[in-house]
DNA sequence: GCTTGAATTCAACACATGATGAGTTATAAG
DNA sequence: CTTATAACTCATCATGTGTTGAATTCAAGC
């Protein structure tokens, strides 16, 4: 007898190793950052991760149990900061911009900060997480090393965040085509204004 | 007999005349503006407007309809645009920050441009209908009588997006509660650098 | 080879959503 | 005064939502 649908095998437990977590983890990932947190319901994850809406909820206790995991480490700021502020000071500017598009340029990362974004417009906690993490872990930290003022800051990162929303989310021409280097050249100098 | 609660009074046409449409508008810009095109349910507009949600239904046809007539003239570009580009071009940066601040420090307004940001980020149909609005009605304009390229058009308003995102969205801390002169100061020589 | 526990599905709950068709009351047109 | 049309509600449909409890199947610990 031929099985019917793959993956329409009853209950109880699979053969193997499993890895269903992680799948679901990803697929999660996808979802919110497509339709933000209101937008991608539990059980569209789990019907793109081929399995039953209540198992999404045995792992990770319920939706927002499901987002914090998915949210982990949306970008290591531990790691992209002193990256930034390596740079000579008046190269600053340059360098920021080239940080944010490779971190954007990077579908995974875009993934997850598009997640973010949406998520946090949209919903009043996913927005208090967000403030939360951008002043703890990133204003607070660059402030603090570069001597650079807060308000300084972040006029520099909204400027980043309002061009990328123009060039990834509304996907506005000539922005959304433009290469690294011209946007490089555009950019930079506003940024190199506040930093430097 | 006193009549229950106030607007508990079964079907049929209300004596006098008659307000209901515009009432029905205004409650869906603010829920608009505060959830989104998605968030925003048809029941609960209805809910806050104190009537059916059959009878939304009846005015505007579906949801749709209720939200391209909620977001007629979100800002009429026509009025702003030449406001802004009559000023002296040294003067262009802190124009437009002012302009910027102007439209969204009226509540009013500003609830219009959230509902259309918020629901541009999680609606792909809001998205083409703002893409659509932002290339012929601002871009396409402000560069054909300015001779500024677009490229550095959309530098400069996606600057202004994501500091208004910080300041009115998230609320970040210093820029929630900067003035209009401290921002005025902290941003007019960026976009001068795009405009002049 | 039992037994404990984890992985997995099923069935169901209570509720929210957008939409529809029919019915009721008022205004406006003839 | 009659008639048409607009304002308005009610009941209902089909579907989707997050969540829960029980049942089944596998993998490890003893």
């Amino acid at each position: 007898m031929t099985e019917a649908a793959r993956g329409t095998r009853g209950p109880g437990r699979r053969p193997g190793p499993t890895e269903t977590r992680e799948a679901i983890l990803a697929r999660a990932r996808e979802l919110f950052a497509e339709k933000g947190y209101d937008g991608a319901s539990l059980r569209a994850i789990a019907r793109a991760a081929g399995v039953d809406p209540a198992l999404v909820h045995h792992f990770f206790g319920n939706k927002e149990g499901v987002f914090v995991e998915a949210m982990r480490f949306p970008v290591e700021p531990s790691v992209l900061l002193p990256r930034i502020l390596a740079a000579p000071r008046d190269e600053l500017g340059e360098t920021m911009v080239r940080s944010f598009l490779l971190v954007w340029g990077d579908a995974e990362r875009r993934a997850r900060l598009l997640a973010m974004l949406r998520s946090a417009m949209t919903n009043e906690r996913v927005a208090a997480m967000t403030r939360e993490f951008l002043t703890s872990a990133l204003f607070g930290r660059a402030g603090e090393v570069s001597g650079v003022p807060p308000l300084k800051v972040q006029a520099a990162v909204g400027h980043m965040i309002g061009v990328m929303i123009l060039r990834y989310v509304l996907a506005v021409e000539p922005l959304a085509s433009a290469s690294e280097d011209e946007l490089v050249r555009l950019l930079a100098p506003a940024l190199q204004g506040y930093l430097g």
